[in-house]
DNA sequence: CACTACCAAGCAAGCGCTTGCTTTGGCAAC
DNA sequence: GTTGCCAAAGCAAGCGCTTGCTTGGTAGTG
């Protein structure tokens, strides 16, 4: 926006800073989330930082921009996140198995409560603005495949690596409707599990 | 509801019958997935089956009626689909892989739109209603866990079973987001290739 | 004549967002 | 070190519209 504008400390910290802006932003996606996109008000998320709802409109011109900053901030986050542990990773076991790690982490840990409105209010968003989140996401995904691909290479995996990623993305995410690191399993056990379940399983005999 | 009933000529059909309480369902069933709850209207809803709004209110007693109505067709459904589907299977590893295929069916054929509501459009449920559609859904979350168990007893497969539903229902789930029958992978490969994965994996080591 | 199905009209409440104005805090000019 | 200034941040009020649902009445059918 400013083109102008004082060198800052850092890019975003944990996800959302602690200007206003970062505040509107943490307090919408927990309301987001325990209401649906919808059911929130612009006067409920004033209210949660100690505004009037007008005085929304001075930091975000409309409710939607609001959906698709927490979105954007969650995932440039995770991008950074998973572009990280990759790097630090030595063998394509390790670095499938930090994919997993991360991408659990970012849906039970850190960032629930944007990571389940990025998957839940998906369809609240305007199809331009979802082109917009999209374009983000492709970075993410494209890192998916080249591990996968890689671990599939080395016969690390044998499921068709576009298929894999969408089976894994599905159990990971669902995992946030049940998964409690405080339960019996373990976080670490959880990704284990997921591992495991993508690493033997042998390909379907191509029948038609 | 009603006590007192002419013997209808079966239980629900598809799902949904072509009585006017019938086609409103399946009406609101698609608006509800394609727009969501909260952003469909009962104006939407009457004119999708050619009435006005204010006639819906003869059929239904408020507009979260309809969304419960809708949930609790799918799961008797579906329910009777997995209890014969299980009943004619003759071995554990026959009943897990019909239990696999009824839930991608209905979630990616016959039942499509409704399941997806489920899914989708939970948490626009008030949680009474919420409780009548779960108590409803334990029978079928119940004949998973069994078949699960009895899958675990003999070795078939060795990740606790209440643990393998949840990633079996995540990746199963998720499918609906991504998979098309008349894609490059058929319906049975996509069974075989989940059946594959919960089959040989080992479970994690009990590490903390 | 009861019953189902529907229409026509509209109400009360709540919604996203706008407008016009006031307060606040930082900072360069003098 | 006051002073003058300005942009950021917020308040108070409310507009125009949509929402779920109600009401009172009517046509067709067994």
């Amino acid at each position: 926006m400013n083109p102008l504008r004082k060198p800052r400390p850092l890019p975003p910290v944990t996800g959302m800073d602690d200007t206003p802006r970062g505040k509107l932003l943490s307090a919408a996606a927990r309301l987001f989330r325990e209401q649906g996109f919808e059911r929130t008000t612009v006067r409920d998320i004033a209210a949660a930082v100690g505004i009037l709802s007008g005085s929304l409109f001075h930091h975000f011109s409309s409710k939607e921009e609001i959906l698709k900053a927490v979105m954007i901030e969650v995932i440039r986050f995770n991008t950074a996140r998973i572009e990280a542990a990759v790097a630090g990773a030595q063998d394509p076991h390790a670095r499938l198995r930090a994919l997993i790690a991360c991408e659990l982490q970012s849906i039970v840990g850190d960032t629930r409560e944007a990571m389940a409105v990025l998957v839940h209010c998906w369809d609240s968003l305007s199809k331009p603005r979802q082109a917009e989140v999209l374009a983000l996401r492709k970075d993410y995904e494209d890192l998916w495949l080249t591990v996968l691909r890689e671990a599939a290479a080395c016969s690390l995996v044998s499921i068709d690596p576009p298929v894999l990623r969408r089976l894994l993305a599905g159990m990971i995410s669902w995992s946030e409707t049940w998964f409690d690191p405080r339960g019996p399993m373990s976080f670490e056990q959880l990704v284990d599990t997921m591992l495991g379940m993508a690493l033997r399983a042998p390909a379907a005999e191509t029948a038609p």
